[in-house]
DNA sequence: CGTCTATTTGAATGTACTCAAAAGCGGTGG
DNA sequence: CCACCGCTTTTGAGTACATTCAAATAGACG
């Protein structure tokens, strides 16, 4: 299994010795996603958090009029999952989809659990992941509540420089808050004389 | 100093024994704010995480209009901070402001580190505490997305029945996103007869 | 190549904002 | 204790940003 990655991923934050790495990775198990296919469907028990080796997802909601807002987009070396339905084992807040071919390693809550006991540094582990995605949706938050749509699909733009071409217009709406129709305006003003910006 | 709050609040993740509990709050020191007063300026270097025994404060971000935004509120039992600031050591993104006479327990930086180290019991419990923050955060997102400021502000209400009460209506304007103005015209048509929603 | 979905375009609509002014409320000093 | 000052909230009118609906065009995939 390629395992690579996430040991280079979690050697940023903590260090393991050969032992750790071994029983680390003897708890993954890998799946792999074909495009458009559904890893989580909203108010199905997320069973794992998932660490995206190779690929990119979508984790959104629909909400009660059928429309999808989108949470965040992962991508390589970033962790997914239903946070909330993980920790309770309760219905699924999001669903997510693959939005190309994707290779993921999975972690279930059990197995995250005798890690935890086995190997209490990825306590540390997962709490300094944590104080991150915290910190970047506190400015996502800020985002939507200071700027105007045009202003948040700039920012998206400069924050994540390659998604954008990754990803259908329609999703990256979803995600800015705005309808794909008003999307597709602000392009066209954008790529027509508004360079000043 | 009062810190029957805060051991109960950990007790509810953790379990200490008396000497933990002890050195633990020989770390803690006590400050007090008058209404009005600011525990952390924007740009200032935020030193400490604060847990609040009494009080309610606001945490915020001012733009470059100079209009304040809301990030959250902060009540009894809540730990503020800003932990971007907090944890690089980089010029805070919000500034603290206490919205009523409030007392902290204030927890450096380097005596947070010293807690990991001599108990790291406390790497779990921040890391819990970091998981109900941010699974928070992921629903105030979903909200802001999916939501009109009506259906926002009636969630409100009954996500934090007691603090409409407590904070004055601009502030809740600033949390909501929304301008002072606009939230006065929603209370108004909601006083009259709108009492279906 | 044909079908299905995504994107573009345009017009009409609605939600929330700005500006301006009046009324209410709270704190402070005389 | 009352009067005044400053800040918050209310109210109204005009405006702007973003949406909805509808239809045409373009792209992706089998």
């Amino acid at each position: 299994m390629e395992t690579v990655a996430i040991l280079r991923h979690i050697a940023q934050h903590i260090t393991l010795d050969p032992e750790e790495e071994a029983f680390f990775t003897s708890l993954l198990r890998k799946r792999t996603l074909r495009k458009k296919e559904l890893l989580l469907q909203q108010s199905a028990i997320c069973p794992a958090e998932y660490f995206i080796v190779t690929g990119c997802v979508r984790v959104f909601t629909t909400d009660a009029d059928g429309v999808d807002h989108i949470t965040f987009f992962g991508t390589e070396n970033w962790w997914v999952g239903d946070m909330y339905s993980f920790l309770s084992q309760k219905p699924a807040l999001h669903s997510i989809e693959a939005l190309e071919p994707t290779e993921l390693l999975c972690l279930t809550k059990a197995d995250l659990e005798h890690l935890y006991v086995r190997v209490p540094k990825f306590e540390r582990f997962f709490r300094i992941l944590l104080q991150n995605a915290f910190i970047a949706q506190q400015q996502r938050i800020n985002q939507t509540l200071s700027l105007s749509a045009e202003e948040r699909y700039q920012q998206f733009r400069q924050q994540f420089p390659h998604l954008e071409q990754r990803i259908p217009q329609k999703q990256l709406a979803a995600y800015l808050g705005v309808t794909p129709v008003f999307l597709s305006m602000m392009r066209r003003r954008w790529a027509k004389g508004d360079f000043l910006k």
